[in-house]
DNA sequence: CATGAATGAGGGTTCATTCAT
DNA sequence: AATGAATGAACCCTCATTCAT
């Protein structure tokens, strides 16, 4: 019936969020959320402002895709590294250096991610909520690997390797090459490795 | 009809900017600096706009000025900690402590600072290279308390302690009463009390 | 396979315009014609923006054609009350008591074709010129009425029954049940009723 | 103190407000509200934009300003009247053709108020409450003067009055010299001539 | 006949900053 | 020293309309 089909349009229609979203974040992560305009987005998606404002309702609601893209990519992969057969001295291995090469990889939007989290009126919250959410189940999953390892407070172990790993970024995230993140890295790790078990 | 003396201007003026820089705290802290307009600050500090870009060159100007007073403010706390009479443990208590109070009497505040340190175009580069200088410093100072105390490594010491300080404080501020900012400052200094001098 | 005879076509061609219409015609009522988008029209008619421009060569065009089919269907009152056997009284009587009936059956909409007239850049020239017609043609037949009861001067009785009609009826778009309209056409017709035919 | 005094600053800020209402009332009328824009309104009051949004806090109210002067200045125009050493029948006159005048010297302008009456979502709630009230005040006081020359019901008489007066000036604003409004005059008044007071 | 992705000119609004007095 | 009227560039967003399929 349609000149193009479903298929068709839905493909158009993906491949201009996705080009949309990727320029959003590439210059919300470079220039911070507040100096970039809608117009610089839609230049560097190579679209109209117009088809912005159709697929986003604004620059916000752009900006909240992006995250929750994000956190469900955190997600994934904390799910498979949850669902691998490792012992749970890897697994903390494996979270402490996925995370570490996740803020290498991309610096410029953990800023931006940092730097929102603890921003006033940018978030809505409606995001602010679910974000927490989502932040707690991880907690409960991080827990069950220190339980397995005979920690006497799992959750609280979790608080503080987690308030070291995110402490640690932010200082990574300003100095960059003068923090030395591998040491640091081992640092952490170390104690993990020598916790023995209380009979 | 007898004009004012010298004094008196300079009284008047410092009266004035003190005015400015007070209001502009407390706004930027409440909405965030991107929210806050130069109108607002001036009309809360009780001056004329004219009057604010006489003694600031601009909104920018004023949060340099504003940041400068409070890493002075942070570097004379250090200045009375290191001379008093006490052990390094009670030294670094006294500098977890005084944190933590710090930005649990003004988390407004805190988050606007750690947020802006990681914005980028926001802080000019003079600044953030004062900043970075600043820290070093401090981190050197505090580095001479785990010497005195016989760590292998001061210095990382130092930064380890700060990650998981500045990481536990953004959870703070993030989440404020939900955050067990007391155990997690327990479990901090634990360690350290811990700690057996080696031979 | 085989292709649809010209009459299907032509069928489905005018439930879409039907549609279309109808659509516009409820939204421009409820919420004016300024506010109300193509896009919503479209939506609302279950057809695509696309279609309604195969149709009608823009917004505009399609209020004059809703605009056209209401002046028809007023028309077409005013021709079977005119052929009908009726007393003249009882033809104004009809004439009152019908305006009354529509307004009061759809306010929106003749609030929104009242309004409509009083503005300028809206409806184009030679649809008001045709409206200035068609009211030209209506007033001669009211006037034929009025001769029949042989007042001095018909036209001018014809110009004030409008008028002061015209303006009950916006008051009563703009207060709907506040307004006494049924006794305000009692009234109306009463001066009528106690006509003398001069000698 | 001040280096402009307080007078000068007022006698400013008057003279850009009132070069502003004057320029928006002109356009909205000529063009219509909505087809004014901003710009248009800033560049024929010969300020900046940015002025007028320090003195109004959009289009909308600009309209409401311009249209409260307006409702003012008619409440002047009845007080003077009523205070007036007249008859009730020079008094209706009066008001009769001062209505006239008024239109007549201003069509644009009292089409446009005409129009935005009936528009949906134009006027704001609170002008439109306020607009309804100082109408029912004027009612009243036209009420006075039908009592006080043995109307039945002055209401009523004020009503029909009111009704025939703007359907009147409203086909005056469509068709201007066309109609023949002096005729509709005189015919108006003629009924309140020949009225005679029941014993 | 029918679709909806895509456009872009232009709208209302904000606000850091300047300047005459 | 002090005022606040005035600026204007830039922002976010809307929507009638076009067009490839």
């Amino acid at each position: 019936m349609s000149p193009r089909s479903k298929a068709q349009f839905a493909a158009l229609r993906d491949k201009s969020m996705a080009a949309i979203k990727s320029a959003a974040l590439e210059l919300f992560g470079q220039q911070g959320y507040h100096f970039t305009t809608v117009s610089q987005i839609a230049k560097a998606a190579g679209v109209s402002k117009g088809l912005l404002y159709n697929y986003y309702s604004g620059k916000e609601e752009l900006l909240n895709a992006i995250i929750m893209d994000v956190v469900e990519m955190g997600e994934q992969f904390l799910d498979q590294l949850m669902t691998a057969a490792l012992t749970p001295l890897e697994r903390i291995t494996a979270i402490v250096d996925g995370s570490i090469a996740m803020v290498q990889s991309d610096p410029h939007y953990w800023k931006l991610l940092t730097s929102l989290s603890l921003q006033i009126n940018v978030l809505d919250e409606a995001l602010t909520a679910t974000l927490k959410n989502r932040q707690a189940a991880a907690n409960a999953r991080l827990a069950t690997i220190f339980r397995e390892m005979g920690y006497a407070d799992p959750e609280r172990e979790t608080l503080h390797l987690e308030a070291t790993m995110d402490g640690m970024m932010i200082h990574y995230l300003t100095q960059l090459e003068d923090y030395p993140i591998q040491a640091m890295r081992d640092y952490i790790l170390q104690q993990y490795q020598r916790f023995q078990k209380p009979e």
